[in-house]
Order: C-alpha cells, then sequence, then structure tokens
DNA sequence: CCTCTGACTTAAG
DNA sequence: CCTTAAGCCAGAG
C-alpha cells in the first residue's frame, strides 16, 4: 500500500506516546511498527502535528536528534534523565523498542 | 502533472 | 568522521 492510512497514523501516534519516560525511539522503528515503509512519514506526523506527543523522545537511527530542532530536543532529554554523551544518545540503555 | 523540500535511512567513497 | 547518492512518501507551489 502506497498511501498512509488514518490507522497508521494513529499507530504512530500510540508508539510515540508510549515510549517510557527517560527513554527514546527512532523514526525508523515507529515506522516499522506502525507498518510504515519510510520514516519521513513519522517526521511528517511529528512536524504537522506533534501536540500532545514526547517528540523529543524520537530521535534518528545514529542516536542524533534531527538538526532542525537539535537544541530543544538534546535539552528536553536531558532534563528526563536520558544518557547523553557529546551530543549523541547512548542508544544501548536509553533506546525503547517498540 | 511536475519539481522541490524535509524532525529519515542505508550504503559507499 | 566527512560528503554523496538513491530510495522513500506527503505537501506545497
Amino acid at each position: 500500500m502506497a498511501a498512509t492510512t488514518e490507522m497508521q497514523v494513529e499507530r504512530v501516534r500510540e508508539l510515540i506516546a508510549a515510549i517510557p519516560h527517560g527513554r527514546v525511539s527512532t523514526y525508523g522503528a515507529i515506522a516499522g511498527a506502525a507498518g510504515l515503509s519510510t520514516p519521513r512519514t513519522v517526521a511528517w506526523i511529528l512536524r504537522v502535528d506533534g501536540g500532545g506527543l514526547p517528540w523529543q523522545r524520537v530521535i534518528r537511527a545514529d542516536g542524533r536528534p534531527a538538526p532542525a530542532v537539535r537544541t530543544r530536543q538534546l535539552a528536553l532529554l536531558a532534563e528526563e534523565g536520558v544518557p547523553i554523551t557529546d551530543g549523541r544518545v547512548d542508544m544501548r540503555h536509553a533506546f525503547h523498542e517498540p
């Protein structure tokens, strides 16, 4: 299926909302769990309407936040106690598998 | 209808 | 660790 369905968008929102405090997940992991064929759609959902969701817990596959919101995101994650080293999240301990 | 852009990812040099 | 390129999909112009 090419077009993204409402159900999938809903699933993405749930998965993101389910990320525990102090942990993080990635665009790719969320997309895969929601049945999307590309992580870009997850980024699109957060960009268009991330209201009410812990968007700061969604980072890129390399463990770094998206450059566009890097500063803000790192600050929020640091407040939650997420292990960050040199601007990079320690995935080994903070990654949350959907 | 076509082109460009973007909170992405993987592979390759 | 750096940059490119290609694949991907939704929106905007």
